[in-house]
DNA sequence: GGACTTACTGATAACGATTCCCATTATGTG
DNA sequence: CACATAATGGGAATCGTTATCAGTAAGTCC
């Protein structure tokens, strides 16, 4: 878990400058308020929603609107930079998309809410072979598990 | 798959009084409408959405309200007798939980929408394992493979 | 550096799914 | 049949998200 982590960070850590050069590739500008989201978003080790950062960055003296977050994920997720995570709570959250592929899934509480990362190799696995055999062209996966966390219990 | 099919059907055919039981048994009166959502649901093979339920229940000449569908889907939630499916779009869908256990995951096309079922022991089996290791007292899971379907390509 | 094109930004209105509220109706119990 | 109260339908309210728009600023070409 320790050797997993470290991996993780280091991915996260090339993140940032992965991302801004795609965008620049792309044609777009560097304003402000996404450098800020950006900045932002690789700095989170899991999933955040708009309004958490929005929340945060405003807590932090910017003066950034909400709508620039939307805006911001929507092109970043429309780029493949950030994955889209769903508890079920109807509230869409994201978490920077590492170009290497490693990534993790989720462990979502039933009761409190609360969301925790968990990779597993052997799952991965069974996604590839069932994503060969089905019909669809697989491009990606979502795995959650709910339970109770042990806070909860 | 035919077997599989044979059986979901055998399990689909159980559902409705295993859920009506469960209602009576819990004490809730039975209207009108929650019949009708409850018949509604018991023919669906796959999941749906509350304005889905609503729409084929208005077509077929009922006055029923959405609340009511919405009311009925949160009360069989509850009590674990729908399963909730979340596939990104920002619409909650349901579909019938079988009392034996046997379900089946998503297939979401990304340019369309199109969700489709598949079931796979291995990733079961998979995810079992993940289950056991993990902090989080798991109760359930949710998979869904993106890509584009067929009809897409 | 200055003019220029146009992407970026923040505020706010609009939107859609879902939830809340409430007066009315209907169920099940005795 | 009378009663207590759960169920119901309509519509208002809520909330996350998206669309709109006028002002601002990034990059480009003299
Ligand atoms: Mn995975
Ligand atoms: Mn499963
Ligand atoms: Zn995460
Ligand atoms: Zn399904």
């Amino acid at each position: 878990m320790a050797e997993r982590d470290h991996a993780h960070q280091h991915a996260t850590d090339a993140w940032l400058p992965h991302a801004t050069l795609a965008l620049r590739s792309a044609g777009t500008r560097s304003g402000g308020a996404r450098s800020a989201i950006l900045a932002e978003l690789a700095a989170q080790t899991c999933c955040a929603s708009a309004q958490e950062i929005h929340t945060r960055l405003r807590d932090t003296g910017s003066t950034i609107g909400i709508a620039s977050v939307y805006r911001t994920l929507e092109l970043l997720h429309g780029m493949g930079l950030v994955t889209r995570v769903d508890t079920g709570d109807g509230v869409a959250r994201f978490e920077p998309t590492h170009p290497g592929g490693e990534h993790h899934h989720h462990l979502v509480c039933t009761r409190c809410g609360a969301v925790e990362a968990f990779h597993d190799d052997a799952l991965e696995e069974a996604i590839h072979r069932v994503a060969e055999r089905v019909e669809f062209e697989v491009t990606g996966h979502d795995i959650a598990l709910r339970g109770i966390c042990s806070a909860c219990r």
